[in-house]
RNA sequence: GUCCCUAUCGUCCAGAGGCCUAGGACUCCGGGUUUUCAUCCCGGCAACAGGGGUUCGAAUCCCCUUAGGGAUGCCA
C-alpha cells in the first residue's frame, strides 16, 4: 500500500473555526496512526478574504493545539498559473469549455459524455417526464433545460447538464419523437445549434448516477440529472475552489482526504475531474458537522467556537483536543483518551456519519478533570500568565504558589483563578443574601469579635490547635461546635466556599485573618 | 421545487439480525465521606422519531412518512 497523506487545507479568511480545527485534528490522527504525512495547505485563491492575520492566527491554534504538520505547507496563492494551465489543458481535450452569460465569461467543466468510459458513472434506469405547456425545452452548450408538472400542476424548472440526459428524447402530444439528444449533440455543444422546443410533451432519457466510496459514510451516489457543468475559472480570470483544490491535491500526492460533510456535494463532481485528468481519485472520508446548542451548525457569527477563544477562555489545549476528538470517535467506553492513545486506537472507519452536538457544560467538567490530574507546577506554569494579568495580583510567587495548589482541585477553568484575590489582599463581601444569610444572626458581631481575641492567642500554624479555638469560640457564644466556621470564612475571604478553612487561615496569616475578622464582622453584621 | 445525507437517554459515545430486561460517560436528582466548597464513593431518573414490511427473531436490513442538515454555475 502507498503512502498515507493527508492535508489540512483551510481558508484564511478568519479566526479558525471549531469544525475546521477538528477535520485538522481527525487528519492528524488518521496520519500518525498509519505513520503518514500530515500536511498544510493553505487555500488563499479568495484574495478579497484572505488576510495574514488569519493565516498566523491559524498558526497560532495548530500549535497550541499540537497538531505539527510535515512538510513545507502549501500556500494556494503561488499555485495559480499551474491551476489555469490545467483548466487550459481540460478545455483542450474537450473536459472544459468557455462559457458568455451576459457581461460574463467563465471557463466551465462540461460533465463527462461518454459515461461508459467512466468506472465511476453507473447506469440507473430509463426516466420519463410530462413537459409543462407553458415552458419551452432548451438544449444548449450549457446544457438542458425544461420545466415539468408539479402536482397541484405547476411548472417545475429542471435544469442539468447534457450528461444528465444521455439519450434524451422528446416527444408531442401525439407520441411522435421530436428530437433526440445524442444525434445532435456535436452540434450543439460546438454551439452550431440552440434548440427550443415548445410543443413537447412528454421526455424520456437513461439516468446514469455519480458513485463514489467514503470511509465514514460509505457509498455514496447522485444522480447526473441534477448536476450542472460546474465553474472552474471565474469570469475575472482566477481560478475557483474546485479545480485548485484538485490540482494541489494532485501536487502534492494525496491519499485520502478527510473533510467536513458540507464537501460531499462537491466531491460527486471532484471525482468526474479527476477522471478527466487522468487521474486517481483519493480516498474520501466525510466527517459530520459540529452543531451548537440550539442544533444549528456553528457559522462564523458563533463567536464562541473559535479555537482561540477556548484557549483566553481558560481551557487547556489537552482537554479541547480530547473533546473534540470524541466528538464523533470513540475507541469504546473510555470518557477521556490521550492524545497517545488516540494515535494508536484511531480509525477512520469508526467516525459517526451523524452530526454531534457540542455540550459547552460537559467541555467545562472534562477541562476541570483535565487540570485536576496535573501536578503542582504544571498548573501552576497555566494559571501564572492568567493571575498576572490581573489588577489584584501584587507578585508574590511564593503565595501564589501555595494558592494554586490549594486551589487546583476546585479550578474547573484556569480563568477561575480571578476569585483567589483573597488570599492576597482583604476582600468585602458584597452579596446582600450572602451577609443577610451567613452574618445576619443575633449576637453574631459579639461572638465573631470574641473568636478574634481567642484567635490572639494560639498558634495558626497548628491546625488542630485553630480548630479547638474554633471550637471554643463557638461553644462560648453558645453555639454548636462548627457553627462558627462558616462566618469565620466569609468574614477572612468574603467566599463561601474554598479550600480546607484551617489551611486558609493559616495562608493568609494570624495578624492579616484576625484584622479582617474584626473589620468585616464589625461593618457587616447586625447591631 | 429538485437532489444528496442523517435519525439510540437532555448531551456525547457503545450497538455490524439472537449476547438488549438497550451498555458506559457528562449533566441532573438522592445518599455517604469532607464540620464549608470541591474531590471521592454509593444509588436513581432517562432513549431505539412514526408507520409498514423481510425474518423463527429487527435498534440493526428494505420501503414510506416526518424531522433536521447540506447542495442547487463564478465562497471554501
Amino acid at each position: 500500500m502507498s503512502e498515507v497523506r493527508v492535508r489540512f487545507a483551510p481558508s484564511p479568511t478568519g479566526n479558525v473555526h471549531i469544525g475546521n480545527i477538528r477535520a485538522a485534528i481527525f487528519n492528524y490522527l488518521f496520519a500518525r496512526n498509519m505513520g503518514g504525512k500530515f500536511l498544510l495547505r493553505v487555500e488563499d485563491t479568495d484574495k478579497e478574504r484572505s488576510t495574514q492575520e488569519a493565516v498566523d492566527a491559524l498558526l497560532e491554534c495548530m500549535e497550541w493545539l499540537g497538531l505539527d504538520y510535515d512538510e513545507t505547507p502549501l500556500y494556494q496563492s503561488t499555485q495559480e498559473q499551474h491551476h489555469l494551465d490545467i483548466a487550459k489543458s481540460l478545455q483542450d481535450k474537450g473536459h472544459a469549455y468557455r462559457f458568455v452569460k451576459g457581461e460574463n465569461e467563465v471557463t466551465l467543466f462540461r460533465m463527462p459524455w461518454d459515461l461508459e468510459n467512466y468506472s465511476c458513472i453507473r447506469k440507473i434506469d430509463q426516466q420519463e417526464l410530462a413537459l409543462h405547456a407553458d415552458v419551452a425545452l432548451e438544449v444548449d452548450a450549457g446544457g438542458v433545460r425544461f420545466a415539468t408538472i408539479s402536482r397541484k400542476g405547476k411548472a417545475v424548472p429542471m435544469e442539468a447538464c447534457h450528461a444528465g440526459y444521455k439519450d434524451l428524447k422528446v416527444f408531442d402530444a401525439d407520441g411522435k419523437e421530436i428530437f433526440d439528444l445524442n444525434s445532435n449533440y456535436e452540434s450543439i455543444i460546438n454551439d452550431e445549434q440552440n434548440v427550443n422546443i415548445t410543443d413537447g410533451s412528454k421526455i424520456t432519457w437513461t439516468r446514469h448516477s455519480v458513485f463514489f466510496n467514503d470511509i465514514i459514510k460509505g457509498e455514496l451516489s447522485k444522480p447526473l440529472d441534477s448536476m450542472k457543468d460546474l465553474v472552474i475559472v471565474k469570469s475575472n480570470g482566477s481560478p475557483l475552489f474546485h479545480l485548485a483544490n484538485i490540482c494541489d491535491d494532485i501536487t502534492q500526492n494525496m491519499s485520502h482526504i478527510i473533510r467536513g460533510d458540507d464537501h460531499v456535494e462537491n466531491t460527486y463532481r471532484h471525482v468526474l475531474i479527476y477522471a478527466a485528468l487522468g487521474e486517481k481519485t483519493p480516498q474520501y472520508a466525510h466527517l459530520p458537522m459540529i452543531v451548537n446548542k440550539q442544533g444549528k451548525p456553528y457559522s462564523k457569527r458563533d463567536g464562541d467556537a473559535f479555537v482561540g477563544d477556548f484557549r483566553t477562555k481558560g481551557y487547556t489545549a489537552e482537554c479541547l483536543f480530547n473533546y473534540l476528538l470524541l466528538l464523533g470517535w470513540s475507541p469504546g467506553d473510555e470518557e477521556k483518551c490521550s492524545r497517545e492513545d488516540a494515535i494508536k486506537l484511531f480509525q477512520l472507519e469508526k467516525v459517526k456519519s451523524t452530526a454531534a452536538q457540542m455540550d459547552m457544560d460537559k467541555l467545562f467538567n472534562l477541562n476541570g478533570q483535565y487540570l485536576d490530574e496535573l501536578n503542582d507546577e504544571e498548573f501552576l506554569s497555566l494559571v501564572s500568565p492568567f493571575v498576572k494579568e490581573y489588577s489584584w495580583y501584587n507578585g508574590d510567587e511564593k503565595l501564589l504558589k501555595t494558592v494554586s495548589s490549594l486551589m487546583k482541585s476546585r479550578t474547573k477553568l484556569v480563568t477561575q483563578s480571578e476569585t483567589w484575590e483573597y488570599y492576597f489582599q482583604l476582600v468585602e463581601p458584597s452579596d446582600e443574601k450572602l451577609i443577610k444569610k451567613i452574618l445576619g444572626k443575633e449576637g453574631m458581631k459579639e461572638a465573631l469579635l470574641g473568636c478574634a481575641e481567642t484567635l490572639a492567642t494560639i498558634d495558626f500554624n497548628n491546625s488542630s490547635e485553630l480548630e479547638q479555638a474554633l471550637k471554643t469560640s463557638a461553644e462560648n457564644a453558645g453555639l454548636n461546635p462548627g457553627k462558627l466556621n462558616q462566618p469565620v470564612r466569609f468574614c477572612v475571604t468574603s467566599a463561601n466556599g474554598g479550600a480546607d478553612l484551617m489551611d486558609t487561615l493559616a495562608l493568609i496569616g494570624k495578624e492579616e485573618s484576625i484584622k479582617r475578622l474584626k473589620h468585616n464582622a464589625e461593618k457587616f453584621c447586625l447591631a
